[in-house]
DNA sequence: ATGAAAGCGCTAACAT
DNA sequence: ATGTTAGCGCTTTCAT
């Protein structure tokens, strides 16, 4: 391009990146002529290398095809793209060891900033030393994650919002609850639902502990339902399982929610076109990912948890009109 | 790394890259020592500069939110990790030119393939220069792209099998179809719908156009469904509008599939779970993944289209036990 | 078997 | 206002 434009390569790069150093507006002219007849495009990784910053930001989660994940990635890509970076996607699949692979690999890659979504509940354990050398930002997180910056809703307060509702609003006094397989205790959702119980003065529904996906909710679901005492009420801990739940119902030729009212968590676009519509403790899905984006850009993201409120929305499967 | 460890940089190039000169054995574990302990990483983008390949493929598809490109997505990422690279995804947002724009980024970002799903019928039209430089193979094609390596399932085809099912095993006579927006009448989905009721002799159902989304399906639902003389069956072009075509049912007081048949397109996880269960026309997503992957990491991908036949999954709304 | 050095495509400090 | 040049971190040819 500096040949044809018969000016030297500072020049060009003068012109298209509009500085830092004047140039003559004929001189101009004849190197964006060049550039478009040629079709010169810079070539970002040489920048890159250059420059020290590679404008995109890299997204691990534990399963890509969760719609959860899937609209927070989405909703982290738009706030990336805002801001002029690209994405660089990852599943880990729900694998300690490929979420540390990962984290590597994107850093060997030279991301500007990480966004991990990760399956540990001290996740910052894992994490390799290559991956300490780029700002990270924990997303999804369940609480406090120390020394590390990040961003999650608060599951306890919205598990503990939900499960109220279906006590007090349409007065069930059984409520199970559909959990992940961690059998340490551990979730906020899970803590949520026993404090909202507790605060009523009712005894803890029945438990089923499985995998977070559409099949986990359908066995969750016929492991409380199956039985003579079923409970009138199931709290779901995500809009996956809450979906399984209600397959699970209707095989057993249950109504929803005339015979069970469900509840789930997460607020994902499904939940409000199945049927019946679901109930949900909803996760603010586009304010989280600009906010995880906002962090990541910062050189020095500050070290703390920054909690979400998740919103109530109630729709025809917890009983409301 | 290479000061540390008392040799020149060739020396520890050799040693990370095992090649292509031979080391002296003692000298190779003094690097490998100094390579642990100083915890060194080859800085990935200067390997891209000096060899040429980032290892990474772009994708773009229209809507990153809905779950047949999130399944497609997932199957290529996982396609493209088998052959150690990682996957870049960017959301045109079903505007072309966000679809130009972002082919031009990825081009400009080296990455070594482009996979994209275009929104046009003729998307080698809109292909930037940029864009030419890099092999580029279309995916979800509905048919041959001129000039261009292509995969796509058989639309036309697909969509005659299974309205062929709704009438021959159903003893269906008037089949309504929800399609996209497109106004060419140019979807081979819908080529197949009207060549599978002519071959039958029937007379075509009634078409509702609209979006690619669940809200789309309820519109074009209530529009086939609300009147006197409804159709007894409803084919959808995507397992997203079949939802809303569901929905709508139900919002109308209907049976599915006593009152009305429902059929979906794509084979989604979602089409499984909801309720009753979306029997559709599938695509084979993971081979399609494969192929478009193994298409775009040859250098020259064969300029022609790779069909691949969907397969009939039935289920219980259209009317199978 | 190892070292020196060129060069991938770009930017920016320094010279003119 | 423009040209020359060093150097980002790596690989590899060429020389030793």
């Amino acid at each position: 391009v500096a040949r044809y434009a018969g000016v030297s390569t500072a020049v060009v790069s003068y012109v298209v990146n509009n500085g830092p150093r004047p140039v003559a507006p004929e001189t101009a002219a004849r190197v964006r002529e060049a550039v478009n007849l040629l079709n010169y495009r810079p070539n970002q990784n040489a920048q890159a290398l250059r420059r020290g910053t590679t404008e995109m930001i890299g997204l691990v989660t534990s399963d890509s095809e969760n719609p959860f994940f899937t609209e927070f990635a989405a909703a982290i890509g738009a706030a990336a793209g805002d801001r002029g970076r690209a994405l660089m996607m990852a599943d880990s699949h729900a694998s300690g060891d490929a979420e540390r692979r990962l984290v590597d690999d994107l850093a060997r890659r030279q991301v500007d900033g990480l966004l991990v979504a990760s399956i540990w509940a001290r996740p910052d354990l894992t994490l390799s030393a290559a991956g300490r050398s780029v700002p990270l930002v924990w997303i999804d997180a369940p609480g406090e994650v120390p020394n590390h910056a990040s961003v999650g809703a608060d599951g306890r307060g919205g598990a503990a919002r939900g499960v109220g509702h279906l006590v007090h609003a349409h007065g069930h006094r059984t409520v199970g609850l559909v959990v992940g397989p961690d059998r340490a205790n551990a979730d906020p959702r899970e803590r949520g639902w026993r404090e909202a119980l507790r605060a009523a003065g009712l005894p803890l529904g029945p438990v089923a502990r499985c995998d977070w996906s559409r099949r986990g909710g359908v066995e969750g679901g016929r492991q409380l339902l199956e039985g003579e005492n079923r409970p009138t009420a199931v709290f779901a801990s995500s809009d996956l399982q809450a979906l399984g739940v209600l397959h699970a119902a209707y095989q057993l030729g249950l109504d929803v929610p005339g015979d069970v009212a469900v509840m789930g968590f997460d607020g994902t676009q499904e939940s409000e076109y199945c049927w019946p519509a679901l109930s949900v403790v909803a996760q603010p899905i586009p304010e989280m990912a600009v906010a995880a984006v906002g962090l990541v850009l910062q050189a020095d993201p500050s070290k703390d948890h920054h909690l979400f409120q998740p919103q109530l929305i109630l729709r025809r499967s917890c009983g409301c009109p």
